[in-house]
DNA sequence: TATTGTTATACTCTATAACTATA
DNA sequence: TATAGTTATAGAGTATAACAATA
């Protein structure tokens, strides 16, 4: 007769750590960003762009990875705010070539302070070096496996 | 003039890594999953009810973190195929007792291993030692803040 | 009057398909 | 013919509202 499991508390899988340190994150960001009119994701946006040559949505799009079709609306609320600027590509007027304005690099410097400072909270219950020892682990888990390609997908 | 900021790769920020980190691995866990009929999702399911005395689907749904509206799908489906079974509470028949069969249990066990293998590939490329600290520092994290209630939100 | 499970509905998020203008 | 941006549409996922049965 088979020995029953013991009970498995939902929160010993990493799946469920993970997921919970997901939503925990975004929304201490979200609502630390809230205030600027902006969200964790829109964060994501200036940030791609801050101090960066012009470049395409596309371009952005990759490098955010989401569609290109998700980068339309992003776009457009950062325009019709005045932190960036949509003109064709005179190289190729089939691109937008994208730029931060300086009240954009402004948006993003505030928004960039109450970001860190959400981070800070959510890492707040952890030693400053495990905290940094969190944040390589992630990054060696995420990183191209070596000895192939670096492609992005 | 202020110096501008340099590029910021959008890599760095803690809720990209912890973005993808979630994204993944669950994409790691329903594929190894897939072979058995369910999901990453469902397999929490199970994880809540093996070893367990019987519980209502709120009681499963609050420890899931789900709504209870989105349990009945969920239990639905398990129903359907014999793993789980629903009944009246004898002592509140306002509530479903759910509980594990000894299909559902089969199942679990099934589950559990591919579960586990898969977050094993998530985790390859760390060293054990540091596996398990990321898994400790994430539960740090998420433990309710000491000195107030543990009450579930 | 409040609570459990259920159903129907709405909402969010994002991707796919189709169109345009350029190449 | 292929690509960038745009728009409309559809799908997955989950929550909110309303209802029946029970407390």
């Amino acid at each position: 007769m088979p020995t029953p499991p013991p009970p498995m508390e939902p929160h010993d899988a990493l799946g469920y750590l993970v997921k919970h340190a997901h939503l925990r994150l975004t929304a201490l960001t979200d609502a630390a960003l809230a205030p600027l009119g902006i969200d964790s994701k829109d964060f994501g946006v200036l940030r791609v762009l801050v101090g960066r040559a012009p470049m395409s949505q596309q371009e952005a799009a990759a490098k955010l990875g989401v569609d290109r079709t998700t980068m339309v609306a992003l776009i457009d609320a950062f325009e019709a705010r005045g932190a960036v600027t949509r003109r064709p590509d005179p190289n190729d007027r089939r691109r937008n070539a994208i730029e931060l304005t300086e009240r954009g690099l402004a948006l993003y410097r505030k928004a960039d302070a109450a970001y860190v400072a959400a981070e800070g909270r959510f890492l707040a219950p952890l030693d400053p070096a495990v905290a940094t020892q969190l944040r390589q682990a992630l990054r060696t888990v995420l990183a191209p496996p070596e000895g192939r390609d670096r492609d992005e997908r």
